[in-house]
DNA sequence: ATGAAAGCGCTAACAT
DNA sequence: ATGTTAGCGCTTTCAT
C-alpha cells in the first residue's frame, strides 16, 4: 500500500537535484540565504514532491533542545485531564508537545520504581522540561534527584512539594475554604463539620485551614474535623454521628468524590439531603452515581495548566523574569442542590 | 542547587575511565560481553557516579524506533480521557511512551491545517505508530496522505473512517441500541424517541440503527428521531413534543451530555423526569450538573484504550497475526434512576 | 552562490 | 579483551 520513496533526507533531495546536501540544508532551513532562485525552487520542489520531513531527533541531539515537554499527570482523572488539557492549548500554539505519563500515587516501593523509571523515559528523550503533579508529597527525593540536579526546568502544579522550590501553579484552597464557610454561614448553619484527608495532603490541609478561620470569627460556629479515605467513608462518618450530642447541619467535603461518599452514607441512615444536612464537595467533578447534584467549587483546572504551561516556557526559553513563581487560582462555588438554608428549629 | 556534570556521554566515561567509546558502548548496553570484570565494573561504577543517561534521540536516529508513540485523542473529554489512561497501562509495561497532542473536531479549514501540522510534529519526532481519533470522519484525506502513505502503523479508536481500513477499536455501540431498546421495551414503554447527532456521526447512526432493530421486531413499538447539537437542542425538541399528537414515553439519547440537554429541555415544559418521560443517555460521563442521575451504558473506556494500544504494538512490533483488526467492546447498562416502568394510564 | 569537512552521541562492522 | 573506522541526518564553520 501506500507509496513514497523510503526514508527520504537531504541526502535523497540534494544526489536528485544534484547539488550538495550542505545546499539543500540551507536552502529548506532558510539560511545562508544568497542562493539562486532556480536552485531554490528546484529544491523546494523536490522536497515537496517526496514528502520530506525533516528529523527532529537530529536537531534535538545537536541543539539540545526538543520541543518536547514531559507531562507527568494522570489523565485518568477528570480534574487533571482538565489541566492536561489546558496544557495543551498552550502548547499548540508554542511549537511544544508533550510526553505523557504518570505514576498516580506511591503508596508501594514499587511505585517510586515505576515513577524513576517514566523520568528516565523522559529524561533520555531529552525534554525541554518537566511539568510534574506530585504523586506524593513526602517523597520529594526521587523527584530532586533525576530532574532538578541536571537543571531541568521543572514546574510543579496541584500539589506542593515543601522540600522543593520550583514554580507551581495550584488552587487557592485556603480561599476556597473560606468561601466554603462563608457560604454556609449565610445559610445560616453553624455546627459544621469538615471531611478531609489527613494532614499530609497539603490541599485538604489549606482548604481546612480557610473554613476554619473565617469560622472562628463567627460566633457560635464550630466545627469538627475527621480525615477517611474511601474504605472507611462509612463507618467513620456514623462513627463520628454517635459521639456527638448534636448532629452537625452542614459538612464541607474536601473534594467531590468525598462528598458522594457522605452523600451515600448520610441517606444510608435514613436522614436526608439537603434537608437535614447540607453538604458541600470541592473540585466540580462529581461522577452521575450522586443522588443530589453537589454543590461545589469550580477549580477551574484548564486554568491551571494554561498557567503551568506557561510558566514552563518561560523557564524553557529563558523569558522567566523575577524568581520562582507561585500562581493560585482562585475557585468559584457552583451552586446546586445539596446545601440550602438551614431550617429553624421550630 | 543541583551539580552534575553538564551533558555526561560515553565519551566523557571513556575518558575518565581510559578506555575507549566502544568499551564503554558495548559494557553499558551489555553487547560483545568479553570483557574484564574489572573493567566493567569501573565503567558501570563511573556511570553510575555521572548519572549517565543514553540519548534515545541518538539510538532512534540510528535504528529508526524511538519507543515513542503518537496518540492523538482529546484528553478534554472524560471518556476520552479514560481511553487514554488504558493506552497508558498497556504502554506502561512495554517500555512505550506517548505524544499527546490532538485537533478535537474539523470545523473549519483552518482545523484540518492544525491537525496536520500535529501530524508532522509527530512524523519529526519518528514515532513508531500512532493511535488516533477520528476527529471527522469525512475528510479522510488528511489522515490518509500524512500517516498512511509513511507506513507509519495507524489504529484508529472510537470512530472509523468509511476510506480508511485499519486496526479500529471502539464500542459496539449496535449492541447498546438494541440494549437500550430492550430495557425499555422491558420497562413497558412502546411509544419512543431517539436524540441523535445525525448520520454522519457513524456511533450515533450506529447506535440508532441497533434500537431501530429491536423495537422494529417488537408488536407496536414505533420511534421517532431527530437530531440535534447543544445549540438547538431545547427548540428542537419543543418544536418536536408539539408537533406530536401522542408524547414519546421514552428517549434514547445518543450520548450522555445530550441527555441532560434533554433533561433539563423536558424539566422545563414542566414534565417529570421519570414520572413523564424515561430518559437514558450513552457513555456514563454525565456531569454533575444533571438534576437526576442517569440510566445510560458504560462503554468501558479503558478497555477500549487497552485493546487499541494493544493493537499498536502488535503492528509496530510486527506480532500481529492475520489482516486488519476490528474490535467492539460491548457497553454496560448502568441503571440509575432517569428511567422506570411506564405508568399504566388509568 | 556553492562545496568540503568536522562534529553531535552512539552503534556496528572490521580489525588486532 | 579491546581499539579503529565508518556512518546515521543534519548544521555549521571554513573554504572557493
Amino acid at each position: 500500500m501506500a507509496g513514497l520513496k523510503e526514508n527520504v533526507t537531504m541526502k535523497t533531495i540534494a544526489e536528485e537535484a544534484g547539488v550538495t546536501l550542505t545546499t539543500v540544508s540551507r536552502i529548506l532551513s532558510n539560511k545562508g540565504g544568497k542562493y539562486a532562485d532556480k536552485t531554490k525552487k528546484k529544491i523546494f520542489a523536490i522536497a515537496d514532491r517526496l514528502k520530506y520531513r525533516p528529523n527532529a531527533l537530529v536537531l534535538g541531539m545537536q541543539t539540545g533542545e526538543t520541543g518536547t515537554a514531559g507531562v507527568m499527570i494522570p489523565a485518568s482523572d477528570f480534574f487533571y485531564s482538565q489541566i492536561i488539557s489546558g496544557i495543551h492549548e498552550v502548547f499548540l500554539n508554542n511549537k511544544t508537545i508533550m510526553l505523557l505519563s504518570w505514576n498516580y500515587a506511591i503508596l508501594k516501593k514499587e511505585d517510586e520504581l515505576l515513577e524513576r523509571r517514566i523520568i528516565h523515559q523522559l529524561v533520555d528523550r531529552r525534554v525541554d522540561g518537566i511539568i510534574l503533579r506530585p504523586s506524593c508529597e513526602e517523597f520529594e527525593r526521587s523527584y530532586f534527584e533525576e530532574i532538578w540536579e541536571r537543571n531541568i526546568p521543572l514546574i510543579l502544579v496541584d500539589r506542593e512539594m515543601a522540600k522543593i522550590s520550583t514554580d507551581f501553579a495550584g488552587t487557592d484552597d485556603e480561599a476556597g475554604g473560606k468561601a466554603a464557610a462563608e457560604y454556609l454561614i449565610s445559610l445560616g448553619h453553624r455546627n459544621m463539620l469538615f471531611v478531609g484527608a489527613g494532614n499530609s495532603v497539603s490541599t485538604s490541609r489549606h482548604r481546612e485551614t480557610g473554613f476554619r478561620k473565617v469560622l472562628s470569627e463567627s460566633p457560635n460556629a464550630c466545627c469538627k474535623s475527621i480525615s477517611t479515605d474511601q474504605k472507611n467513608a462509612k463507618e467513620s462518618l456514623l462513627n463520628f454521628f454517635k459521639q456527638q450530642t448534636s448532629r452537625p447541619t452542614a459538612v464541607f467535603c474536601y473534594n467531590d468524590p468525598v462528598a458522594e461518599w457522605v452523600v451515600s452514607s448520610v441517606e444510608e441512615t435514613g436522614l436526608s439531603i439537603p434537608g437535614d444536612i447540607s453538604i458541600i464537595g470541592f473540585g466540580n467533578d462529581s461522577s452521575g452515581n450522586c443522588n443530589i447534584p453537589l454543590t461545589t467549587f469550580d477549580q477551574h483546572p484548564q486554568k491551571i495548566g494554561a498557567i503551568a504551561a506557561q510558566m514552563y516556557l518561560d523557564r524553557v526559553n529563558g523569558t522567566a523574569v523575577g524568581g520562582i513563581r507561585r500562581e493560585l487560582v482562585a475557585p468559584d462555588l457552583v451552586t446546586r442542590a445539596s446545601a440550602r438554608p438551614l431550617n429553624k428549629p421550630a
